[in-house]
RNA sequence: GGGCGAGUGGCGGAAUGGUAGACGCGCCUGCCUUAGGAGCAGGUCCUUUCGAGGGUGGAGGUUCAAGUCCUCUCUCGCCCACCA
């Protein structure tokens, strides 16, 4: 017989695999299906690396092994081809990114095809080809006319050298990923993907799919949710509050008499004015008579009620002067509803300014009572539109605040500090707030903060931080005290001090926190620093007067836990969990739920991506690309050297269009998107990747989604699965598909590592090539050698010297053949071990065991070395047990067997459980739990049976002299434990 | 600082609470061979007075029985890092 020659026969099956189609999907098949997909490859020019070997062959274990137990399996494969990897290289060599990129598909696609793994090539796709980026961008427009895609100004990472935006993962310990350049934060605008609305269902989603728990772990923990209270602190500081009253009413009725006596009790003065002909009324002889009366100044807050609103912002308009605050309770303009104020009110036509009224009035807030007869949403929201105002929305006692007491407006009324907090328990304890630079409610502090000049110093400070400088100073807080002004902390009653601090992050929350030095360790350490007053409020809920010296031992230490509430009035007693919804309330705040998950931000100032399909006009601002347009395709005359600007800016053939909505001159969007957007949705293009119509039908969608099982690098725990998740919620919400989860079961492949246990990179010259050992050992000696390394998942170090295990057991194999014969006996003793390698192998690949399937078939086939023949039936077995493994080999061995078709549409065999019990066992006899001897005895052999034969052993007999036995533990097929004192 | 995971021969690694080290690499002895990075047979945790004793990072504990379960602790790896 021939020797065996991997590269004849691999070159060989290769073709006629591909000739013969096998591997492709069957459209018409009535067997049910299953979708095993590999995380599709960016084509780096490095080529395939051993570690995408390692996840692939993986993946092609278990579709052929799925393929023979009768599934009609998808397994695809493409390419995630956009990316920076590609652009840089252009920048450096003026070489077209499409032009490397497609060099690089072309080697990669020879490699995988290589190693023999069972893709279907008919539904290969690309995500820079236009045919499939037509629908990436298709699905930005989803989202946008959805509201879920918008832009808005961000702080993003920027590289001063690179002239470009970074994302997250490309910013290492804040140094620029590609030339170690610090990396700075810029003000830019940005389109971002609404990802936090779908915070709670992404969360709840884990639950009900198969994933490795380290995997989902992070997903919760990168959404991280968190429960807990907002709370107001009222800022102490007077104010003077002017009170208009609305239509037919009156200083002396609804909520005003309560309110000025509510403000006055704090220390503020009120001026509460009885508008003239109230029951008749003319808005512009009240504004005049307001004018008259009032006295606007920075200290000012006006409070309007109903019709009232428009009065203020009349008089307001032109004041000339900036009051600090304006009040709508539920308020109206009569412009935005003319028709409906006409009948109650003389003025009319009635005009604003409102460019003018926001220019005298720090901050507008709106009021809206969700459930008024009076004044509906829409009119709430235009009215706030005008005016720019923050609405919100609140319960009034009585619909349209007309209740004696509203206490809703008095909260609203007080200026105050919005904090979150998840531990409202320690309320009685918070001694100090705390703001981040950028909390908005510093702006209007300016001329009240005695020591402004220092705390606008460090905000500016703190702004211009980068990464690095924060990473740097480590642990080390810093801050101002606002000087001048205090809050109230709304338990005790107390003043406290205010500071401004960079550890507090505006992002989160409401960008400011109440401190609580005494059980939350970071406001300790600020606290220390600054001298500010730690109050015990929660005790350790375990005996006190015992272990006084443990006490004294963590004196110094903050206590974080839940425990028992103290020093907090009439909650004191309580336990930390019950005092939390009670304290909450106790002030007036809200339970609340955060996450930490933020919108995702796809803009890219590069030149390889999709570009967003956007059109800006002077007239109609943001204009989507009509679907019939699209794709939009990336210019050719560019400049890749980066500047700055996407260098998309600088085509002219690609920035000047016309404006779809109004035919005006208009631009296009020159950013790009993210490459995470092209591989959220590419699951669903396989299923249906010549669709011209749309992304993919409904009805291949329901035939393959979602996904059986996603094989892929862990490095993906979070980003490029939290958005594909996203994705499918989304289209799940609008219909496209049944399902909400599109991966059912996920697997990854750990790390290849080099030889000295480092990580295999280019620089370190430790990187196995794929290529080489295909070429010195064959593809299934590669494929087997990586899935015998170590278990699928963890991170293993690559063994030259170990290859060589793996080539002499398919050597081993190859001899096997040589013995077939048609006629002989069944042995017994073989045809256990291999019923017990059908039920392991099956087994194990099942559970991703791959290292102890091979280690089980080397067993088999060690036996069969020793036996003088082997009936072809049993040989047939094992063939087929090898092949999803070793795919050439096996196919090789096949063949020369009667069998005519390919080992790998053969069926999957089945064992014989009979065959796979044993008769007769060896098992130990310990003495005190100490293995001394062993019996062989049948399955059924009973204790007493066991014992007799086990005294009859001289060891068991020497280790129970002058002894009594105590009892016997028995159990059947494992062991047998005589225990004696 | 937090989260997750892992520590078993010279090495990669096996072990539903039930004979620790399967399988493979390497190494040792022998056979075969013109040769071998080939093949075959046997051996390979440590100590040993050959009776046995010890052994899964360390210290305790639960159990008839612990690599496996519990508590504490050390070391390493990965991820997130001031998230209130």
């Amino acid at each position: 017989m021939e020797a065996y020659n991997p590269k004849k026969i691999e070159e060989k099956w290769q073709k006629e695999w591909e000739d013969s189609s096998l591997y492709e999907a069957d459209e018409k098949s009535k067997k049910p299906k299953s979708y095993v997909l590999d995380m599709f490859p960016y084509p780096s020019g490095d080529g395939l690396h051993v570690g995408h070997v390692e996840g692939y062959t993986a993946s092609d274990i278990y579709a052929r092994f799925l393929r023979m137990k009768g599934k009609n399996v998808l397994h695809p494969i493409g390419w995630d081809a956009f990316g920076l990897p590609a652009e840089n290289y252009a920048i450096k060599t003026k070489v077209h990114p499409r032009e490397t990129t497609e060099k690089a598909i072309e080697n990669f696609t020879r490699q995988i095809k290589s190693l023999g793994l069972s893709y279907d090539w008919s539904r290969e796709i690309g995500t820079h080809r236009p045919e499939y980026f037509k629908w990436t961008q298709w699905f930005f427009l989803f989202l946008y006319k959805n509201g879920l895609a918008y832009k808005k100004k961000a702080k993003v990472n920027w590289c001063p050298s690179c002239q470009t935006v970074l994302a997250n993962e490309q910013v290492v310990n804040g140094l620029c990923e590609r030339c170690k350049t610090e990396v700075v934060q810029k003000d830019l605008e940005q389109w971002f993907f609404k990802i936090t609305e779908y915070a709670e269902q992404l969360l709840n989603g884990l639950e009900k799919i198969d994933w490795p728990e380290s995997t989902k772990t992070h997903q919760r923990n990168w959404i991280g949710k968190s429960e807990g209270a907002e709370i107001d602190f009222p800022v102490d500081k007077k104010y003077h509050y002017v009170l208009l009253h609305g239509y037919k009413s009156s200083p002396k009725m609804n909520f005003h008499p309560w309110l000025k006596k509510e403000l006055e009790s704090r220390g503020h003065t009120v001026e509460a004015l009885e508008l003239p002909n109230s029951q008749d009324p003319d808005v512009a002889e009240q504004v005049e008579y307001v004018l008259k009366k009032v006295t606007f100044d920075e200290n000012t807050i006006v409070l309007a009620h109903s019709l009232g609103s428009a009065v203020a912002a009349k008089a307001i308009e032109s004041t000339g002067v900036k009051i600090h605050k304006l009040i709508f309770v539920s308020g109206f303009l009569l412009d935005t509803d003319p028709n409906r104020v006409e009948k109650y009110v003389k003025t009319a036509p009635f005009t604003c300014d409102y460019e003018k009224v926001k220019e005298n009035v720090g901050s507008i807030l709106y009021l809206y009572d969700k459930n008024d007869a009076f004044v509906d949403e829409n009119m709430a929201k235009r009215t706030s539109e005008v005016l720019g105002a923050e609405m919100v929305q609140v319960e009034a006692k009585q619909s349209h605040f007309v209740a004696k007491e509203e206490p809703e407006v008095l909260k609203y009324a007080i200026e105050s500090v919005r904090v979150f907090t998840t531990r409202p328990d320690t309320l009685f304890g918070a001694t100090y707030l705390v703001l981040a630079p950028e909390h908005p409610l510093l702006a209007g502090l300016k001329e009240t903060v005695q020591n402004w000049k220092e705390v606008e110093k460090y905000v500016e400070m703190a702004k211009g931080k980068t990464e690095l400088e924060r990473t740097k100073e480590g642990k080390e807080k810093t801050g101002v005290k606002l000087e001048g002004v205090e809050a109230k902390n709304p338990a005790t009653g107390e003043n406290i001090p205010i500071y401004v601090a960079d550890y507090v992050l505006s992002q989160y929350g409401t960008g400011a926190i109440m401190a609580v030095p005494a059980h939350d360790e970071r406001d300790f350490e600020f606290a220390q620093k600054y001298d500010i007053s730690v109050k015990t409020v929660v005790e350790a809920p375990e005996d006190r007067t015992e272990n006084a010296s443990k006490d004294e031992k963590k004196i110094s230490e903050v206590y974080s836990e839940p425990g028992v509430l103290v020093h907090s009035g009439k909650f004191d007693g309580m336990k930390s969990e019950e005092a939390k919804a009670a304290i909450a309330e106790f002030v007036g705040g809200k339970m609340k739920t955060t996450y930490k998950l933020r919108d995702w931000l796809v803009s890219r100032q590069r030149y390889w991506g999709a570009p967003i399909p956007i059109i800006y006009c002077e007239k109609c601002g943001a204009v989507p690309v009509p679907e019939k347009d699209l794709p939009v395709l990336l210019p050719d005359d560019v400049d890749f050297m980066p500047t700055g600007e996407s260098p998309l800016a600088k085509s002219k053939t690609f920035h000047d269009v016309i404006c779809p909505e109004c035919g005006g001159a208009a631009r296009r969007e020159s950013d790009t998107m993210d490459t995470f957007v092209c591989s959220s949705w590419y699951y669903y293009r396989f299923a249906d990747p010549r669709n011209e119509k749309e992304f993919a039908s409904k009805k291949e969608i329901k035939k393959w989604l979602p996904v059986d099982l996603y094989m892929g690098g862990a490095e993906h725990t979070v980003l490029h699965l939290l958005y594909a998740r996203f994705f499918t919620k989304v289209l799940h919400e609008h219909g496209y598909t049944d399902f909400d989860e599109p991966f059912q079961k996920l697997r990854h492949q750990g790390l290849i590592l080099a030889d000295d246990g480092r990580k295999m990179s280019k620089s370190l010259g430790n990187v196995v090539n794929p290529d080489e050992v295909v070429g010195t050992y064959g593809a299934d000696t590669l494929r087997t050698y990586e899935m015998f390394m170590g278990p699928i998942e963890v991170s293993k170090p690559w063994n030259d010297g170990n290859i060589i295990g793996a080539r002499r057991f398919l050597e081993r194999v190859w001899r096997q053949a040589e013995k077939v014969t048609d006629t002989g006996e069944e042995g017994e003793e073989f045809s256990q071990i291999l019923h017990r390698t059908i039920k392991k192998v099956t087994s194990d690949i099942e559970n991703f065991s791959f290292n102890t399937a091979i280690s089980q078939l080397m067993i088999c086939a060690n036996t069969m070395e020793q036996m003088e023949a082997i009936r072809s039936e049993d040989w047939r077995v094992f063939l087929r047990l090898l092949a999803p493994f070793a795919p050439f080999i096996s196919e090789e061995l096949w063949r020369g067997t009667p069998e005519m078709d390919s080992v790998h549409v053969a069926s999957w065999p089945e064992y014989d459980e009979a065959k796979v019990r044993e008769e007769k066992r060896r098992i130990a006899v310990q003495v005190n739990g100490k293995v001394r001897g062993t019996i062989e005895i049948d399955g059924d052999t009973e204790e007493k049976d066991a014992l007799e034969q086990a005294l009859q052993l001289p060891e068991i007999q020497r280790h129970l002299e002058g002894k009594t036995v105590k009892k016997t533990i028995f159990v059947p097929g494992k062991i047998l434990n005589i225990v004696v004192g």
